[in-house]
DNA sequence: GTATACTTGTGAAACAATTAACAATCTATA
DNA sequence: TATAGATTGTTAATTGTTTCACAAGTATAC
């Protein structure tokens, strides 16, 4: 039951994956599941299941398969989502203010907590919940409260200007909406959200495929 | 200058990046660029960028570097989107809609042609310049134009099903937003968008880091 | 209690992707 | 035309990830 110290990128994504699959299982009553029902659930096989959670340690039962509640629990300890994560988000507009309403991330006990945006017509609304906040207010709100991550969805032309600010109030992880490929700082992470590269992939298989 | 007939996935999600950085380049009236320059915008080493395109051919000159008007025209002729894809979009919420006037595909000469939605009293509505029609006209629309390809932005209850509709429409690539993981059909690709899996991916990190 | 059918966990092997090292080529310049 | 400096393209080595194969544990039927 050796723990290795290093552990795969993509394990890390699939440990997300697993951790929705199981939430789901659970509001279905469902008590037990085994690797290979995962396999057919995600499309993922079944070895990849047991080596991912293999890297964090032992969670099922031979002969039986895995408790879901349980494993639901160790595998949000695992990522960090057991607890409410608050982040911001960056840029009211239609993307924005969507990804404001979108009720996929309390899933995950991830919470946007704070918006801002410069556009002073949108300042004092209230979005998803959220009352959105001029700019200048941002160094303030991340100071004070401790935020770390951020979503990040202003027009392209901003973008790296106001990532820059964000790393510089504090801010460690942005996920990125707008189409550049955002360079990341030396101690803060970046995901970058291309839809439409996405979507070029997809062309680019079809292609493929023909 | 043996071509393999393999090539890496991640490959090809990288020519997508380096297409978008190189008509950046082009708009900016830069004319050569060298791997190393690459590098430096997009975080990605001179060596697999090299790597990447000696897959496909010699697009570069020696002691020189590349013709950024030249480059940017072959990876586009190798991704497929030298040319105009038309798509469609499924589910008109709020994300959809953000998707609808979203300017960053026709940079990849994506274009939505189509966008339908069940609800009637979005019916008729023009968003992005797309008129919205009912669901009824999926397939009749899917096979009059013989599209391929489609976003998927309905509640997570109805992506399952929705997506063997299309598929059975004539659909063969889903960029699905809703927050489940669609196992494909046999010869369907699939891409789930997962922004909640994306943040949770980052609290990780985050938590890795301390 | 033993046999049978399942299922997990994991070291080793196979496979895939990245990086290092360097030959080949180009430009500029004296 | 020789030389220096720059840059590409590619083979080989390295690193990272997935899959195989199977031991070990569990439940059930008889």
């Amino acid at each position: 039951m050796e723990r290795t110290t290093y552990i795969p990128q993509e394990t890390a994504r699939r440990l997300s994956l697993y951790l929705r699959m199981l939430r789901r299982l659970r509001q279905e009553k469902v008590r037990i599941v085994s690797s290979d029902q995962i396999r057919r659930f995600l499309n993922v096989s079944s070895v990849q299941f047991r080596k991912d959670l293999s890297y964090f340690g032992e969670f099922g039962k031979r002969g039986v398969g895995y408790d879901v509640e349980l494993l639901a629990k160790e595998i949000g300890k695992i990522l960090g989502t057991d607890i409410l994560h608050e982040i911001i988000l960056v840029g009211v507009g239609r993307l924005g203010s969507a990804l404001l309403e979108y009720p996929g991330f309390l899933e995950f006990n991830l919470k946007i907590s704070a918006a801002f945006d410069s556009n002073t017509r949108k300042v004092g609304k209230v979005c998803g919940g959220v009352r959105i906040q001029h700019m200048r207010q941002l160094r303030q709100v991340i100071r004070k409260r401790n935020l770390r991550i951020a979503i990040l969805s202003v027009p392209v032309e901003f973008a790296q200007e106001v990532a820059e600010e964000l790393v510089d109030c504090g801010i460690k992880a942005i996920l990125n909406f707008a189409p550049v490929n955002l360079v990341p700082a030396r101690d803060v992470f970046v995901s970058n959200a291309d839809m439409a590269s996405e979507l070029e992939s997809l062309v680019y298989k079809l292609k493929q495929k023909k």
